[in-house]
DNA sequence: CCTAAGAAGTTGAAATGTTAACTAATGACG
DNA sequence: CGTCATTAGTTAACATTTCAACTTCTTAGG
């Protein structure tokens, strides 16, 4: 117990890391929006795009997609009728699960992806990468991914 | 140019950092919210309120408040409208200035923040700060100053 | 003083996100 | 097989956030 009534406060260095840290995801997040507006996207448009990219035959399932993108199913489903008319994506039945659904890349989404991925690697070098050293960033993966170990775990119980 | 078309594509060690970083950052909120939520409170409340008890007679222009939070000015009114309807605040006018307002926290609130914030420093060291060395924090600090700098300026214009 | 430009804040409507209830299909197991 | 719990996904209602229009007050310039 480090202060009164045993609640264990943040020293400074502790509070200025974590404030850091706080706005910096919060700024950072706005400034790559931002930076996507003129293509139209959204962030959240952006990342589904990318899952659909990286997956085999540019298609996965709506579940599947919905914890790739830490997002409720529900959420989920908006996003896609949204982006659905915004022909981006389209939905396709699942021939071996009649439940299920995948979200399909589109030729114009993956257009979409092809001209937008160069603007927005740029962006997060120009407001993140490229802001660190090689130290800075492998410091910062191995301090980091421990934490998202934990909260990967941690998430849905505790 | 490190590659095609001009583009510099992140290397392997990028964007495991720079993945890693989008997924602390999201699910950390995430677990805050949920950690909050028991107390009626969502991160956006919590934060107001640690800003009016850090201030001067607990009080602060919307404007101020509003710059702080990195929330726009109608997003905090209707913040503030519903923290009214809680009872964690209300609004007074400004004498030296007739178009302004002040966001003041009620006793209610006071002793909301006092019975919350014990809880709340358990799980930002539950879910982030206990889980980095000393020599993390330090280092994670450095590394993000200079971004979080570089992010103040940049917004707004660029 | 008067006026025009800008700042402080609110408001209503539209867009997005959340919650809970729902349908339909699967799968486990007696 | 039948039935019951579970999984996939949607939907409607509600809450929050964004966007643009608006009011009121301040301030700089003439």
């Amino acid at each position: 117990m480090d202060t009164e009534n045993g609640t264990r406060w943040l020293s400074d260095e502790e509070q200025a890391t974590w404030r850091a840290h706080l706005e910096v995801s919060r700024l950072l997040m706005h400034q790559l929006e931002r930076d996507l507006q003129p293509f139209g996207l959204t962030n959240n448009d952006y990342e589904i795009l990318v899952n659909l990219s990286e997956s085999d035959e540019h298609r996965m399932r709506m579940s599947d997609l919905a914890t790739a993108t830490l997002q409720s199913k529900s959420r989920l489903s908006h996003q896609i009728t949204r982006m659905e008319n915004a022909g981006l994506v389209r939905r396709e039945n699942c021939e071996s699960d009649r439940r299920g659904l995948f979200a399909v890349l589109t030729e114009q989404g993956w257009e979409t992806m092809r001209k937008v991925a160069p603007h927005h690697v740029a962006s997060v070098r120009e407001h993140f990468i490229d802001l660190l050293s090689v130290e800075d960033l492998k410091a910062l993966h191995e301090s980091l991914a421990p934490v998202a170990k934990h909260l990967r775990t941690t998430r849905g119980r505790a």
